[in-house]
DNA sequence: CCATCATGATAGGCAAACCCTATCGAACCG
DNA sequence: CGGTTCGATAGGGTTTGCCTATCATGATGG
C-alpha cells in the first residue's frame, strides 16, 4: 500500500509513467499496473489517462495530499527508528535563498559540530520553490523568510533579521556617508537579484515605498554573481549587511548601511510541521533558534 | 507495510499477540512474524517479549505515534475516496458524554436528515475514555467537554453550554423556589454521576466554591438512573437543564434552575485534527457549530 | 517436584502478490 | 504513411503472506 502511495507520489510530481518509474528504479509496467492497483483499492480514478499521462482527476488531487502526508510520516518513521538506533546520524538535507547562505552554512557547521555523524546537503533555492520542496518531501527543512509568505503547515525557528546595505566601488557618489536611504538611490545603476527571488521583491518595495522606480540593469540568481560586477566597476548592489561583509572582503568595496524604517525581515529554519518532530529537526530547530540569541 | 503497522497498533492495545491477531481476522503466527518483520524493517525491538507480551520498549512507544498517524490517515484517504465515489454514506461512530446524550441524538438526527445515507454508532462514555477512544482510532468524533481538560491535537465545533438545574420531588424543601444557588444544596440527599465523570467534577467544584461538601449517597454512571432515583421518592439530582426537561417529564418531577455566577462549561463536537478534514467530518462539524446558532 | 496451562516462536506448504521482459495499440509528427 | 513516444497488457519466475501444526518456555498448582 505504502509503496503504491510511492509511486503515485512519483507520477504526481514527473508527470510521466516512464520517468516516474525509472525515479522509483522500477520498470514502466511495474508502476503502471500499481497505480491501476491504487485506484482499484480506493475504488476512484485518480489520474486521467489518454494515450499518456493527463494530469490528476480531482479525487487525485485530493488523495496526493494524504498521500504525502502518510509517505512522509513513514519516512519520519523510519528515520526516527534510525537515530534511536545509531544516534544522531545521516544526512540532511537543507533548500537556502541566497541571501541566507553564509547563515545556512554556519548553522551546518554549528549543528555539524555537535553531531558529526550527520552530513549536509545544502542548495540554494528562492522561496517559493523551497516551500514546493518541503511539500514534495525533497528537501527536510529549508531556511528562508518567515513573514512574507504564506507558509502553510510548517514549523519555524527565527534566526535573524535582514537589513540591507549598498555595495558598491569606493569611487561610488554614496561610498563615503555613514548610511543612506532608499531614496539616495534613485538613479544608481544596480545589480539584483531576478524577481523570482522574495529578496528582490522586498527591495523592489522598498524603492516603491521611497517613491523611486528600480533601476535593476543588470539580474542574477546568484549573490556572487552580482558581487563580481560590483567589483567590475561601475556598478552597485543591495544585499543583507552579513551577506555584504561576506562577499565583499578582499574585492576592496565600500558596504554603505541602508536606514530602515521598521524591523527588518525574519529569517530562519522551516520544517516540515508534525507533532512530534523528529530528532534530528527537533535538533535542528534549537540550534537555529540557538543562534537568534547570539 | 501499513497492515504491518495496523498489527502493530492492535499489539499495543490488546497487550496479548492471541488476542491482537483475533482482533484483525488472523492467526497468532501471522501476527508474530508481522510485528518480527516490523522490527526487522526498522531496525529497532519495539516490543519486550519474555515468554509473554512484555510492553513497549521506549523506542515501541514512539513508534506507536507515529503508527497511529499513519494508520489513521490511510483509513482518512480511503474513506474520503470512498466518499467521493458514493457521496456521503458510511458510518460514523460517536462517543458522547452521557449528560450531552440529547444533544448528540439531535446532531446525528439533523446529520442523518440532510445526509440520508450516513448512518451511526452512538456510544455513552465518560471524557476521558472519548479522548482515548479518539487516539486509537475507536471512534470518528465525539460529543465532550471543549474547556476543562487538555484536549491535544483536535478539532472542535462548540455546540451549546451547559446550566444546572435540580430535579427533585415536588415535596422537596427546594422544588418551589424560582431559583437557587449551590449553597442552598447544603443538606440535601443527593443522587449523582460517578467520580470519573467531568460533569460530576464540575459539580463537586461547584459545592466547594460554594463552601459545601457534596452529599452524594447514591452514584451512577446513568442518568437514566439518578432520575428514576429522584422519581421514586426522596432523592434529589443535579443535571444539565435540557436533559432534567427531557428525563423529567413524565414522571411529575419538578425542576429548579441553579443560580450560575459564570458563563457554564462549553460542550461540542471533538474530532481527530486533520489537515485537511473529510468530507464527513467537515460536514459534522458544520452541523454541531450549526446547532450552537439555533 | 512434576503435570498442566498459557503464550509466543518456529517450520513447512500452498496461494497470492509482485516485478520483470516482451509486446501491443493509440496518438503524434514529419 | 513510416517512425516515435507512451502507456497498457500478457506471461512467467520469484517473493511474500498466511495458514496449520508443532515446539519452547515460564507460570501455576497440587
Amino acid at each position: 500500500m505504502i509503496s503504491k502511495l510511492e509511486m503515485f507520489l512519483a507520477l504526481a510530481k514527473e508527470r510521466h509513467f516512464g520517468r516516474a518509474a525509472e525515479s522509483l528504479g522500477v520498470t514502466q509496467p511495474t508502476l503502471s499496473t500499481g497505480i491501476k492497483q491504487l485506484e482499484a483499492q480506493l475504488g476512484v480514478q485518480l489520474v486521467r489517462r489518454g494515450s499518456r499521462f493527463g494530469g490528476l482527476t480531482p479525487e487525485g488531487q485530493r488523495a496526493l495530499t494524504w498521500a504525502r502526508r502518510i509517505v512522509g510520516d513513514t519516512r519520519r518513521l523510519r528515520e526516527e527508528m534510525r537515530f534511536s538506533r545509531e544516534g544522531l546520524a545521516g544526512h540532511l538535507r537543507l533548500a537556502v535563498i541566497p541571501t541566507a547562505l553564509t547563515w545556512a552554512s554556519r548553522l551546518a557547521a554549528g549543528f555539524s559540530a555537535r553531531h558529526p555523524r550527520v552530513d549536509f546537503t545544502i542548495l540554494s533555492r528562492n522561496s517559493e520553490d523551497i516551500l514546493k520542496m518541503l511539500e514534495n518531501l525533497e528537501t527536510d527543512a529549508g531556511v528562508s523568510y518567515l513573514d512574507n509568505e504564506p507558509l502553510g503547515r510548517v514549523s519555524t525557528a527565527e534566526m535573524y533579521r535582514e537589513s540591507y546595505t549598498l555595495v558598491s566601488t569606493p569611487d561610488h557618489p554614496l561610498a563615503d556617508r555613514d548610511e543612506i536611504s532608499w531614496a539616495d538611490l534613485g538613479g544608481t545603476r544596480l545589480c539584483l537579484l531576478t524577481p523570482d527571488m522574495q529578496n528582490r521583491r522586498i527591495i523592489n518595495k522598498a524603492f516603491m515605498d521611497a517613491g523611486i522606480a528600480p533601476v535593476a540593469q543588470m539580474e542574477s540568481n546568484s549573490t556572487v554573481v552580482l558581487v563580481s560586477h560590483v567589483a567590475s566597476g561601475g556598478w552597485a548592489t543591495i544585499l543583507p549587511g552579513h551577506l555584504a561583509e561576506f562577499l565583499a572582503t578582499g574585492h576592496g568595496l565600500a558596504i554603505t548601511p541602508i536606514r530602515q524604517e521598521v524591523e527588518g525581515h525574519a529569517i530562519g529554519l522551516v520544517a516540515p510541521y508534525q507533532e512530534p518532530h523528529t530528532p534530528v529537526l527537533e535538533a535542528l530547530l534549537r540550534e537555529a533558534a540557538a543562534m537568534s540569541r547570539d
